[in-house]
DNA sequence: ACGCACATACTACATTTGTCGTATCAACCA
DNA sequence: TGGTTGATACGACAAATGTAGTATGTGCGT
């Protein structure tokens, strides 16, 4: 039930499907087709990867077309990620990074203040 | 001056010309010698492919052997890097990457303590 | 002067990723 | 029934990445 290793193209696929599924390839491709312009083969080749990888599921619906859904929460592959970018970038360490967002994003005041509340709860949830 | 693009075996080698520099390739494959098992020759070409990219400089010493330093600051790797990863995963969006990393580390109440008067401190110094 | 110990330079090769193109097949439409 | 349309399956190919190996030069010690 690991999240499987999803390349950045294929994160953009993924967030279609996240989005809404199950769509059919040339669903994920139209959507795709005004951020990216990439070929209907290209978006095949992703979402095909993608399921080899067991990141979606692919069903063919009534009239016999393939329709994709993922098959991972994008919650698990975006803690997956996380993880991943914390050890190479911060060395696992969660304070400078989010020092760093801290610092170096334009946050607005109401934002700030729903993350001081976020990080007085995650005292109290302590294991 | 843009920071370049630095991949995860690379950065590994970056961190120890960042933590101390400027180091012979033999020295450098030393100190990965034990967290990581590669060879001579590995740690070589990820040298080599660094400098290609700009991302470190080498000139020999008295001696006559090259040693490597970076030639870009840790901070605008970290930086670029945390771009990419905030546009990737979470759509550029910096408030749930911060809820997120809130939520999914165990910070001690002194980290959570200095990051609020981060946070407030944020605001403060709006462009 | 010879051979070792290093250092450097090249080459190699399998995988992964980004981007498609081609070959087929089935169904529908005039 | 032949052509057009969509869908699927496969193949292709270059660049980047991970991980070395080989060939070569060069000074040092004996």
């Amino acid at each position: 039930m690991s999240a499987p290793d999803i390349s950045e193209s294929e994160w953009t696929v993924m967030e279609v499907l996240w989005k809404r599924s199950p769509q059919t390839a040339s669903e994920v491709a139209a959507t795709l087709r005004r951020p990216t312009a990439w070929a209907l083969n290209t978006v095949r080749t992703l979402l095909s990867r993608l399921v080899e990888k067991g990141a979606l599921r692919a069903e063919e619906n009534a009239a016999g077309v393939r329709e994709f859904a993922p098959a991972v929460e994008r919650e698990a592959c975006v803690r997956a990620e996380s993880r991943d970018f914390l050890e190479r970038v911060f060395q696992g360490a969660a304070k400078p990074l989010l020092v760093h967002f801290a610092a170096n994003s334009n946050l607005t005041p109401d934002e700030v203040r729903e993350l001081k509340r976020l990080l007085d709860q995650s005292l109290k949830n302590k294991p």
